[in-house]
DNA sequence: GGCTGATATGTAAACGGTTCCACAGTCTTT
DNA sequence: AAAGACTGTGGAACCGTTTACATATCAGCC
């Protein structure tokens, strides 16, 4: 583990000269320069980060913070972010919270001590108390998805509330009276926003909501499958179902197999954000698609414009519209004649045809 | 931004006496140890982890690069790896490295900058010559899922070679003769057993290869697309389909889309990694599946006993057993007389009942 | 009463960089 | 020819911790 003081007594100059080559500012000979390179490739010499920033205060590091490591919505989200990051040579370091707000303040903590130049946060609990550490030192943050009180920063987020009404209105298009909505964890702002979006809907279209019919809990699959579960024994009667996400998606499907329900015969089952990878094998799910590549590459330039300065105004709000995805799971595809899509086997499909 | 020094002058007491209260180790009194308490809460002192580690030469920081972030079967290994280091006191930090090695070595700088502990990587590449500053500085390092050569360190791999004969003897076993093999990247280890593994199950059989149906590329989806598309109009005449990964299977579906083939009927389809929300929501793609948290877990466990030196041995190598998971894109479902797995509605099928 | 060991606290020197300042030499400019 | 600007380099302070070492008190014991 060499330094620079070794560096500079290989290249017979002083460390202040190395670096100066190192980090390229300042007056540095080219002769000199060309020494120090050549005692640097020696010694393979990595400056040591912790001096660095400990110096400078910087890290050239920007952390983002997801609820769900597995769940492609978010990592989508990193991906973009990484990309214009990466861009203006800053590095991404990834912290997954796990739907858990101490997760995210021991995360925040290990962050705020490594002097991160700038955090991305989905949070996971309204409130923004354990996010004081940020607010005190003033690290430039930016939220994405989900709000939290508390906690001044820009915001960059799909538009749950209308995303949310025009699910359902598709449903209601396709006559569907009963509609159980099987929310995620009312702590979050995206889970409030999308049951005011649901029964917005409802209420619009001169519908009683039944409350037995919505449910909260967590974001979690199980959480999902159980409370499917218990809907379907306690209240039946409805014939869709609205999940507010896509893990309570496939956590309401678990459910209806295990009652031997088929979707779309038997119940027509929607939710927001789309699960892309199992949408290419086979178009299943009707979703409300969020722009989640997009989400990533905005909270990252706008992160970028605070930590650099170029923009100190007061906290701003990004609102993307997200986009509804017609496929198999509402009933929509029945009767359009369109054989691939309602006998199962994978082939040529209108998303397919589209595409190509 | 409060440091240690603020916090000892409030308190009325040395700066050694603040670093004893906070780390939590020598010699203090009860009363001094309050007051300290106290005033770290009042100026909210988050101890400076650059100036820490700049004397500790620790982190408790441990890195984990991996090739493609969307890909479940990575960020699966993520929440192993995460779970097993939060257990013991580590953090985890993740980069994403896209299949570079150059974005790889600047990861690996960053982090060997920034004193990791130690370090989990999925290599992108085939040399390891980009990783010599962990070598040299003697970062305790474990290899997952693909080997990288000359470069030591444990490695945690599925059985790539039997996982790549089973499935093609799968195949073999349902009459396919005619099997095309999109492979990832050659430079990988594992691609290239994965096609050992292939040609070794038809040689067995006593089939000749033909060199034609089998192709290299990136693992990037829009290559295996690509590729397929390529030996469905300039090779045709096969009957089957065998995907080096989850996602090298996406891109031959989007293929055989594009030119109206039908999975299973008009062709088989099989792959390594599965990708489980798809399965969740429709159990179509037969795969060996690897066991991704697993390995997680066992990389983690094997790293921490080298980062505090449980263990000091040579390198080790743990191999796990894949999985053969018999869905519908084989065609071996077909005739079953299991309806539901056949005419495209997602119902109670046969792995809901084994799971129930 | 003096010794020993445990307890409690402070002083100051690292750790490995960056950067301000000083100094010197070389050009320009007037 | 003197003044000023530019170029090139080194010395040393500083960033915020940890920790070896020094010092001091106190209890227990011969």
């Amino acid at each position: 583990m060499s330094t620079i003081s070794e560096v500079a007594r290989r290249a017979g100059v002083s460390s202040a000269t190395v670096s100066r080559v190192v980090s390229n500012r300042g007056y540095v000979s080219a002769e000199t320069r060309a020494k120090v390179l050549k005692a640097v490739e020696e010694l393979d010499f990595v400056p040591n980060a912790m001096a660095r920033g400990l110096k400078t205060k910087q890290s050239r590091l920007i952390a983002l913070l997801v609820p769900e490591i597995v769940n492609s919505f978010y990592t989508t989200i990193a991906r973009g972010v990484e990309d214009v990051a990466n861009e203006h040579g800053f590095q991404v370091i990834l912290g997954n919270t796990d739907e858990s707000t101490v997760k995210e303040k021991t995360y925040v903590d290990l962050m705020v001590a490594n002097h991160i130049d700038g955090i991305i946060l989905a949070p996971a609990g309204r409130s923004g108390r354990h996010l004081k550490a940020l607010q005190a030192r003033e690290v430039p943050a930016i939220v994405v998805d989900r709000s939290v009180e508390g906690f001044k920063a820009d915001f960059v987020r799909g538009d749950s509330v209308n995303g949310a009404l025009q699910l359902t209105q598709h449903l209601l298009g396709l006559n569907h009276r009963q509609i159980v909505f099987i929310n995620g964890d009312p702590e979050t702002s995206s889970a409030r926003d999308r049951e005011v979006g649901f029964r917005a809907a409802l209420t619009n279209a001169g519908i009683a909501v039944d409350e037995r019919w919505i449910s909260h809990g967590t974001w979690f699959i199980d959480d999902a499958e159980a409370r499917t579960d218990r809907v379907l024994t306690e209240a039946p009667g409805f014939t869709a179902i609205f999940a507010a996400n896509n893990f309570m998606a496939i956590g309401a499907l678990r459910a209806l197999r295990r009652h031997g329900r088929r979707v779309p015969e038997d119940m027509a089952l929607v939710c927001f954000d789309d699960v892309e990878v199992a949408a290419e094998i086979d178009p299943f799910l009707t979703v409300m698609a969020q722009p989640a590549y997009t989400m990533g590459t905005l909270a990252a330039q706008l992160l970028l414009e605070r930590i650099n300065g170029r923009f100190t105004g007061p906290a701003r709000e990004v609102v993307l519209t997200p986009r509804l995805l017609v496929r198999r799971s509402c009933g929509a595809m029945s009767g359009t004649g369109n054989a691939e899509a309602d006998d199962g086997h994978i082939g040529a499909t209108p998303e397919a045809a589209a595409r190509a």
